[in-house]
DNA sequence: CCACTTTTTGAAATAAATTGCAGAAAGTTC
DNA sequence: GAACTTTCTGCAATTTATTTCAAAAAGTGG
């Protein structure tokens, strides 16, 4: 909530400007409760009347990936989906399982996640390689999908 | 090395066929000493004269990626990187670190992969989502370009 | 508010990846 | 190996994502 606040003046301190297009796709995802497409938003601010391209809405994205405002979440053949990411409450990476047969994307459990976390931690030390924080997609079958792929089809 | 011995059978008895285009591009991802792209593939293949179409690269990496054989290394904004899987050795997950400025893949440190597999195979249990073997793409700067961004530029 | 510099934007072009489809090749049965 | 069935391939079309570039907007300092 009110997510926009924080980022806005971060924008600023490096130089980077506060424009109409920026602050609305911030406050979509900000409202927004599941992952959403850079076209899901698209039409979202189309709908609202808001003067918008598609490139401005992968551009902001791709901005706020960088400054870790944002997690790019990767699906196969999918386009990807994006959530904030809330930097400085817990853990900076998060995991998330992508069926490959129905395209769900679910959470990790927070416990799972710190645990992901620690080990992100020390591949960095060891590898001298800062990895920002980001989405890890780790990729199979929901238990539904197995299920039904189990029984033919 | 002769990797395409153990893909065969394996193909054959799941009702797929043994197509020259398959097995040259099995070939290809066996001799390799680093992580190709589906373009470098298909330039490859054309060099010695084989004749294949770049459509036939993907689908067969899909493939081969859906089966296990091989896993792909998602890049943002660059072509995916592909590996042999060598199925049977050692852990399924393979995690990579990823420089965003300079784009290089770096394989982690195999006492590291163990634990991320160790890891992958709880996160498996409790969220009963059965998760594929690939691998893992972990973004950031790499020592050099961390020190090159460092100082300007 | 005006003049000025720098960044950002939309629209269109381009590039990368995927898909539809008709012909070709693989596998099977005699 | 001919006839037959099924899968696969190349090509072209399409879709998705990215980039280019001139015009517009944001920020700065009167
Ligand atoms: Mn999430
Ligand atoms: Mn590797
Ligand atoms: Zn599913
Ligand atoms: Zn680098």
């Amino acid at each position: 909530m009110e997510y926009i606040i924080n980022i806005r003046p971060a924008l600023y301190n490096k130089g980077y400007r506060i424009t109409g297009q920026r602050q609305q796709i911030i406050r979509i995802l900000d409202k927004a409760t599941d992952h959403q497409s850079a076209y899901k938003i698209y039409e979202e601010l189309r709908k609202m009347n808001h003067r918008v391209s598609i490139a401005t809405i992968y551009r902001t994205l791709d901005l706020l990936v960088e400054l870790n405002f944002v997690r790019r979440i990767d699906r196969h053949k999918q386009p990807s989906v994006y959530e904030l990411a809330d930097p400085g409450k817990g853990p900076t990476v998060k995991v998330h399982l992508i069926c490959r047969k129905c395209n769900q994307v679910q959470d990790i459990s927070s416990s799972l996640s710190v645990m992901f976390n620690d080990l992100v931690g020390k591949a960095q030390l060891y590898h001298e390689f800062s990895i920002e924080p980001q989405a890890i997609s780790l990729r199979g079958l929901c238990a539904k999908c197995r299920v039904e792929s189990a029984r033919g089809n």
